[in-house]
RNA sequence: GCGCCCCUAGCUCAACUGGCUAGAGCAAGUGACUCUUAAUCACUAGGUUCGGGGUUCGAGUCCCCGGGGGCGUACCA
């Protein structure tokens, strides 16, 4: 191939520009810059400075070069920190031809500080009249073009520093999920709860229905797992004395990848000691509107051509209810397998061999149910069967205490009364293993540390698990989990790891 | 995994039914220009059409193999 990212003589071009720099006792990479007042700043204290109106206020401003317009004996140039653009005003009149000269041979991507006094111009754009600047750092590659952007997904992925230089949906878009998380965090901050990290490296993925990413520890010579959820671990605290824990955390699943699949992603888990999942519902509704206003101002939000409000309270809604209402059936996972069966068979339900009434009952309510709520709503009270750690409902032997908030058709998370009968959750995890042996790579076995651990005592309590990635691309109104990753998951590129620059 | 679609200059896109030297805008180079805003104007340069093979007088275009990506589907958060 030929060398990997080749931009032309372009790069040459640039090349040869730093060889000249040195060679005139310029470095291109300086150590360090002293700034004033960032682009933003200088925007808002010097909005009132009117057309063609000049000061006194010498300001220092770092960025990116973007855009340059010369005009003879004039140069304007945009430059863009991290906070907003400001326009450069270069004249001859005031910094000389020589000075000049040299500013006209930076290039677009350069990183540049510089120092003026802020003034207005004729056509009232505010600026800083330039006497001074330095090249704080030399761009080698040109930048995609100034107007189209950059638009090829693969390559915004894969460059993605890129994409955030020549997208300001790119940036938007982070800006929503770096308040997201921050969101979070004070929020559950605010109502005393302790944030944790817990290992990522497990003996025995657990936790939650996925296959787990294998590895392996040469010293200890033994297989490990990269964690499938944070539950386990966040729940052996509240035994530990933890009335309230929280943990933001990646998680690994070995899973097909889609536009709402990435194998390694941001799972939100809380667990708060004498509550029960009526107590999770309120602090998820509370907690998703907190994280609209914080991100977007607003807990409305685009979905398609409607308009979704997020405002609490959302409607609670039994499962068995919803497919009475949605598929005209009335089901119930105390029914016999068989009658669950011909129900599924009937209404077009594809179902596997051997699935229990719990899991009929599950895969009804997937197929016939959830991508028609628009939501949000609290889907509450699940099969038994298919939530081996909730604690069973209180009316109910056949269902747990469970509930997952839907929002257009998609669920944002799940959340239960936790089970903490140690006796219970062996039998529960005992039937998991029966499903693991039967090949369910989903299904895992008996995590004896953890009952260990529930046999000590864990208070009763709630639980809740949410997709931040979900989250985000809910608030941010984009469609694929790629656009709220920075890094999102891609093949290497061809010859990355080849003999990659055979030409060069 | 499976199905369908896409890959042309640094970026964004053209190129009829297989037909002349693969074009254009931006970016780049040279020149002009003291209030531009995607500045403008003139000129110049820039291509392994994703890679490999094939069919054909002739392939960006058709066929086969490979690579990467997108969408849908399955599983899930």
């Amino acid at each position: 191939m030929t060398e990997d990212g080749y931009v032309g003589e372009e790069r040459d071009r640039r090349l040869a520009k730093l060889d000249a720099l040195r060679a005139a006792g310029t470095d291109p990479y300086p150590v360090r810059f002293d700034r004033t007042h960032t682009a933003a700043e200088i925007q808002e204290h010097w909005e009132h400075v009117e057309a063609g109106g000049e000061t006194d206020d010498v300001v220092r401003v770092a960025g990116r070069l973007l855009l340059i317009r010369r005009q003879g004996k004039l140069t304007f140039a945009t430059l863009r920190d991290g906070t907003a653009s400001v326009q450069l005003f270069v004249s001859d009149a005031v910094v000389g031809a020589e000075v000049h000269q040299a500013f006209d041979e930076l290039d677009l991507g350069d990183w540049v500080g510089v120092e003026g006094a802020v003034m207005r111009t004729k056509r009232g754009e505010l600026s800083v009249k330039l006497r001074a600047f330095e090249l704080l750092a030399k761009a080698l590659r040109p930048l995609p073009s100034k107007w189209q952007g950059l638009t090829d997904v693969d390559t915004r992925f894969r460059m993605r520093y890129v994409d955030l230089i020549a997208n300001d949906d790119a940036r938007r878009v982070f800006a929503i999920r770096f308040s997201v998380i921050a969101t979070i965090r004070r929020f559950l901050a605010e109502r005393r709860y302790v944030e944790v990290e817990t290992p990522v490296l497990h003996a025995q993925a657990g936790g939650g229905a996925a296959r787990p990413f294998e590895t392996y520890h040469h010293a200890l010579e033994m297989p490990l797992s990269l964690r499938i959820a944070l539950e386990l671990h966040l729940k052996r605290l509240l035994v530990g004395g933890f009335e309230r824990v929280f943990e933001i955390g990646r998680v690994f699943r070995n899973e097909g990848l889609s536009t709402r699949h990435n194998p390694e992603f941001t799972m939100l888990e809380c667990y708060e000691a004498f509550a029960d999942y009526t107590d999770m519902a309120r602090l998820v509704e509370e907690l998703v509107a907190e994280c609209a206003r914080a991100a977007t101002g607003s807990t409305t939000v685009a979905a398609g051509d409607r308009e979704l409000s997020l405002a609490p309270p959302w409607p609670r809604r039994p499962m068995l209810d919803l497919i009475q209402e949605h598929a005209g059936v009335a089901v119930h996972p105390s029914q016999p397998v068989g009658d669950l069966e011909a129900i599924c068979d009937r209404l077009g339900v594809a179902r596997q061999a051997g699935w229990g009434p719990g899991k009929l009952v599950l895969e009804l309510y997937e197929k016939t149910v959830e991508p028609n709520l628009f939501g949000p709503v609290f889907v509450i009270d699940y099969p038994r069967e298919v939530s081996p750690l909730a604690r069973i409902h209180r009316a109910d032997p056949a269902l747990v205490e469970r509930f997952e908030p839907v929002v257009l058709g998609r669920e944002l998370g799940n959340a239960f009364s936790e089970l903490n009968d140690p006796v219970d959750q062996r039998q529960r995890f005992e039937a998991q293993a029966r499903l693991a042996a039967a090949g369910d790579e989903e299904a895992h076995g008996v995590d004896e540390d953890y009952l260990r651990a529930l046999e000590y005592g864990l208070p009763p309590c709630g639980g809740l698990g949410i997709g931040v990635d979900r989250l985000v691309m809910l608030l941010a109104g984009v469609t694929t989990i790629r656009e709220v990753l920075l890094f999102p998951h891609l093949r290497p590129e061809a010859g990355e790891t080849g003999d990659e620059g055979g030409t060069g």
